[in-house]
RNA sequence: GCGCGGUUAGCUCAGUUGGUAGAGCAUCCCCUUGACGUGGGGAGGGUCACAGGUUCGAAUCCUGUAUCGCGCACCA
């Protein structure tokens, strides 16, 4: 027996070595795998990696995505198929940009003083050096993904599919450069979809003001600069004697102004008044409302969130400056009716900084969704991807039958810039892949390069196609569609669903055929890890201290898909103690053993050995059905139940006594048992706990033993 | 407001098609047993949120209530 089981575990001893072996073997990479293995299955097998952010370190989320699909791709593996598991790294666009911008800040410098340029080169840098970071972070996990495929999402081949997305979209009338009102935040100063907002629940004071005849409500004082129109049911019968179009004068905040009567059925007849003024430049329900009766539109606030001049006296104020103030000024008028002082409303912020959203109307570049809605839609109804948990498939099914048009824009230099050209004239945009557009088609005026870069989740959205190197390559021919998606459910609209959809739309299939969807790591306490907090819990260290092997079983154990898991690090101090048991019960077999060399063709086995046989071979049904069932949780405890409680406290211990008293044939069934269980445990825990298991693996006298990694599944 | 999910041992959670409740950690007691004290043996601890219903039988199926969490939509 090796000495080195006479010492107990030493996870960073080990650890240094075999991902190295596993990387020096090739065998990431499905090309190499040897055809002895593939002989059996030999189908292909894909999980593209969700790309990871280059902007940061690992975090405990993370831990949980690679040790989640490297079990799942090592078991594939060791199934027979040709398994590959693309890795990559995502430049993150406007999450990269908001990381770098508060470094800039704490250096004391800002975006807007930087030439575009030169501030793209800073975080092109950053993030390719992060990227390394990130690179060794995910290897110490045990990742088995093929390095030699990593793809990022500026690499040249992935902007030049996703530029042809873009011009494709725009020739099947899919894509339109619209002057709509959208979600602005006055910190970042860029636009977003719909889904980078999130509503927040705030009391703030809400004002009743008189309005000519009129009493009107509003939160947002500092909006009311130039609403002149003034809006009401047209069956609401307190108002029957207002005509649609009538005009009245009346004094405003700022002077006397004329305004008019516009009747429209979006109103509440049972909200405050029934009556309200519209902001259209600033309100998206007043947008529609100015659209529908053609009204004029009017900006009040900038794109700093300040007041135009339009706010006279007040013009160049921030808003939360200038709202006391107006409503100072309205009392002084008059023209107060009265505040309601614990108004609760939700308002829309910044899904990152948290800043009220101020909407504004602008030129941004728009997909058409209904349609590739549609297409997905008829698809996912027709079963053809499952979601783990199939829960979300109603959550999917859902958003889709709600979608709105896509702005795909961003006013922010992080990214792959859209390419196209803006008539400074007319305002129409044209797709302009070569850069060779040099006069508008409408209008004759001059070009301008469109200066927005792509939301970065319009080309992540095309990443399991463009990362396989569609349309022409082998891998792409070969691996697409990919089997699982697997992610956080967080993102199942930002993400999974987009990529259903320019999937099916570019490549005419669902990019995957499962998509399996894991819930947040938490800390000890069920509380969401956040910096502010101090609660993060940083994977690298709990890797250290306790081994990856029990990292990952603590992430793995007690998690079912699409719950929370709280971490703490009592769970998976309990894990390394179980690589521990596993290294000793190695010891023991190996000692007992002393001679014997692992016979397959063995059959003379004594009665109790038998039973003990049929035990472990259902115990590995059990687990592969779990593991094709994505019930990781429940093959890792059963496998952990089994080494720990099974084979050691009960079948050792009776060894003990086997091994002493038996006859030759029982000690010698006894002994072909015992290598066997182990043998055999090891592999089935492999998944689970790669590098404990493949360090013993290098002792076990077994005949023409190849690594534990690519050694053949059990069952 | 609409929708979804949870509510099981002190804590974190399992419980796959309904058949007298399980794991890990924690607690308590015992064991210097030659694989391992990162160990072994044993014990305590749950009216499975609540109220009805279906059933020979319900943690599991149905209805309702409470409560927590999440998603979507919102009225200016």
């Amino acid at each position: 027996m090796n000495e080195k089981f006479l010492k107990p575990y030493n996870h960073l001893e080990v650890e240094k070595n075999i991902y190295e072996e596993w990387l020096k073997s090739g065998y990431f990479n499905p090309d190499n795998l040897p055809k002895d293995l593939l002989a059996k299955n030999g189908k292909p097998f894909t999980i593209i990696m969700p790309p990871t952010n280059a902007n940061g370190s690992l975090h405990a989320g993370h831990g949980l995505v690679m040790t989640i699909q490297d079990i799942i791709v090592r078991y594939k593996r060791m199934k027979g198929f040709k398994t590959l598991w693309l890795p990559g790294l995502d430049h993150a666009g406007f999450e990269t940009q908001v990381v770098y911008e508060k470094k800039l800040e704490k250096e004391g410098r800002s975006r807007f003083e930087m030439e575009p340029k030169k501030l793209y080169e800073e975080i092109l840098k950053f993030t390719l050096e992060n990227s390394e970071n990130i690179k060794t972070q995910i290897k110490s996990i045990g990742a088995s993904c093929d390095w030699s495929r990593t793809k990022f999402t500026l690499d040249d081949d992935i902007v030049k599919t996703v530029y042809s997305t873009f011009k494709k979209l725009s020739d099947d009338d899919l894509l339109y450069r619209g002057k709509k009102i959208i979600s602005w935040c006055p910190k970042h100063q860029t636009s977003f979809s719909d889904l980078e907002i999130k509503d927040e629940e705030k009391i703030e004071p809400y004002y009743y003001l008189k309005y000519g005849p009129f009493i009107i409500s509003t939160s947002r004082p500092e909006t009311k600069f130039g609403d002149k129109y003034v809006v009401m049911h047209p069956d609401d019968k307190r108002y029957v004697q207002y005509k649609h179009g009538d005009k009245f004068d009346t004094e405003w905040i700022n002077g006397p102004i004329t305004a008019t009567i516009i009747k429209d059925s979006a109103i509440d007849m049972e909200f405050g008044t029934g009556v309200m003024t519209i902001t259209p430049w600033h309100d998206p329900v007043d947008f529609e409302i100015a659209l529908r009766h053609k009204l004029e539109k009017e900006q009040v606030i900038d794109e700093r969130g300040k007041l135009l001049p339009i706010a006279g006296e007040f013009a160049g104020m921030g808003i939360n400056k200038a709202r006391p103030l107006i409503i100072e000024k309205l009392k002084t008028k008059g023209l107060v009716d009265k505040i309601d002082e614990n108004y609760k409303h939700n308002i829309k912020t910044c899904y990152k900084c948290g800043t009220t959203i101020e909407p504004q109307i602008k030129s941004q570049w728009f997909v058409k969704m209904k349609p590739l809605a549609l297409k997905a839609l008829e698809k996912i109804k027709a079963g053809e991807v499952i979601y783990i948990p199939d829960q979300y498939e109603k959550i999917t099914t859902h958003w889709l039958d709600n979608i709105i048009d896509w702005n795909i824009s961003r006013q922010i230099v992080w990214g792959i810039p859209i390419p196209a050209k803006i008539c400074d004239k007319c305002g129409t945009g044209i797709v302009d892949l070569e850069n060779k557009e040099e006069k508008c088609k409408k209008c004759n005026g001059s070009l301008r390069k469109d200066t927005d870069t792509f939301d970065t989740w319009f080309s992540s959205g095309q990443w399991p196609f463009a990362s396989l190197g569609y349309p022409d390559s082998n891998d792409f021919k070969t691996f697409y569609p990919t089997d699982i998606m697997e992610t956080a459910g967080e993102i199942i609209f930002f993400w999974v669903s987009r990529m259903i959809m320019l999937g099916l739309y570019i490549t005419g299939k669902i990019p995957f055929k499962t998509v399996y969807l894991h819930g947040l790591v938490l800390d000890a306490k069920g509380k969401k890890m956040s910096k502010s907090k101090g609660n993060v819990i940083n994977p690298l260290d709990l890797t250290s201290k306790y081994g990856t092997d029990a990292f990952r079983m603590g992430l793995i154990i007690g998690n079912t898909p699409g719950t929370s898991l709280a971490l703490s690090e009592d769970k998976i101090k309990g894990y390394k103690h179980f690589a521990n048991k596993l290294w000793n019960i190695t010891r023991f077999v190996l000692t007992s053993v002393e001679g014997e060399n692992l016979d397959r063709t063995f059959v003379k086995w004594s009665d109790e050995d038998i039973k003990l046989n049929k035990e472990l071979n259902s115990l590995l049904i059990d687990i592969t059905s779990d593991i094709e069932n994505f019930r990781l949780y429940m093959a890792g405890e059963k496998l952990y139940h089994y080494a720990w409680h099974c084979l050691a406290d009960e079948i050792l211990e009776q060894s003990k006594k086997v091994l002493k008293e038996g006859t030759i044939d029982e000690i010698k069934s006894r002994k072909q048992f015992l290598l066997y269980s182990l043998t055999t445990v090891l592999k089935a825990l492999h998944p689970f706990i790669p590098y404990v298991t493949e360090e013993i693996w290098k002792d076990m006298p077994v005949a023409n033993k190849k690594m534990l990694m690519i050694e053949e599944w059990p069952v």
